[in-house]
DNA sequence: TGTACATCAGTGAACGCGCGTTCACTGATGTAC
DNA sequence: TGTACATCAGTGAACGCGCGTTCACTGATGTAC
């Protein structure tokens, strides 16, 4: 069995296979495309024979799943840290500086997040898992805000703070979509902070 | 020969054979998503044999390609339909309410064109193609904001009318995200015009 | 309108490859003493 | 710390299937008279 169960004392060398074939597959991905990718062409990339993923994974959803989850929790760490930077309680426009520098950088990130999405808007089991994620982060979001409140008074248009929040990660996606076309990420960061100042300082 | 070159007649027959594939492979295209689909389900669902389709297309690729164009064609009538019922000089309010409506109802349409999105992120003639398709789109919303601007005044922090056009369509690619996630028609369509209200009317 | 003919569109079988999946085996790793 | 042993992780070969691609052929379609 490859995944979970009892957990069985884990070795070494296992964690870092793991972690090589998730490196090697991230790369993969990123450039064809979840559904272009052969489980023999991650195993390449990773200097693999296709057995030891099998060891691994139970398939490529799997290892795509695993993925993804890694990587979200990387970047979620990222943005947590560029706002802790700030201090406690950064103003709006600071916040929306330092995010936007970390959201929008990664070029392979958002080609294998947005694959990510439109796979999980074919299954509803992944998808649950997903929004989950999502409504964490427009929490963290929220908080943020409201701390900042007292600088910045927000819009009543938007409702609550939840509300504002909302519009944030939407604004980050649809910038996302433009960024994927034409990559051009100063654009694409100037754009979100406009947009955001836009719906947060009405 | 698959594609164009000398219009040497095209039969009736042949016509109605593309059509057919063409439609099948949107149904199927949605149900699993482009790279998990064969020419040999196409073709099924269609209901030919596989020489039926290399006689019309060199590959995947250029029907999805053609499916896309097609489809796209047909949105942009609907939204043009929709703004046309409302007059010369529509205000802004009724205007989101008629595109919203039209725009967000086609579930498999949305999938469809999310994985035409990410195909045309790694693939820059594809993504030119499509970025001329968006600049069109935002060209005709513009126009439609300027007709509208004798109602409602614009806000400053958005820039010109382009600026304007380009919020909304961030907008709407941000709320189809969510919408592709969590599958609320309703909810999708009332926070997208809460967005825009927020955006077009600072 | 009907018939004869030419061209074309789709058929269906065949070929072969890429790759998913399995599994007996071996070298690596961890443990007990 | 060193050695002997047990277990585990990854190897690599083998099997077979799904499907991309081709092509000679035939029934459908269009045209000329």
């Amino acid at each position: 069995m490859a995944v979970g169960g009892t957990t069985g004392r884990v070795t070494r060398r296992r964690l870092r296979t793991r972690a090589n074939l998730l490196e090697a597959a991230f790369t993969v991905f990123a450039a064809k495309g979840f559904g272009h990718v052969s489980i023999e062409e991650v195993c390449e990339a990773a200097g693999y024979t296709r057995g030891a993923f099998y060891s691994n994974f139970a398939g490529l959803d799997e290892l795509f799943f695993a993925l993804y989850v890694e990587r979200a929790e990387l970047i979620a760490e990222q943005v947590a840290g560029a706002l802790a930077l700030g201090g406690p309680d950064l103003d709006v426009a600071s916040a929306v500086d330092r995010v936007t520098e970390v959201l929008l950088l990664d070029r392979d990130w958002l080609l294998v997040k947005t694959d990510f999405l439109v796979h999980a808007a074919r299954d509803p089991d992944v998808a649950r898992g997903l929004l989950e994620h999502r409504a964490r982060l427009r929490g963290a979001i929220a908080d943020r805000l409201a701390r900042a409140r007292g600088h910045t008074e927000l819009p009543a248009v938007l409702g609550d703070v939840e509300g504002a929040a909302h519009a944030v990660v939407a604004a980050y996606d649809g910038v996302t979509t433009q960024l994927l076309l034409d990559r051009d990420a100063e654009r694409a960061r100037a754009w979100l902070k406009q947009l955001l100042t836009a719906l947060l300082t009405g």
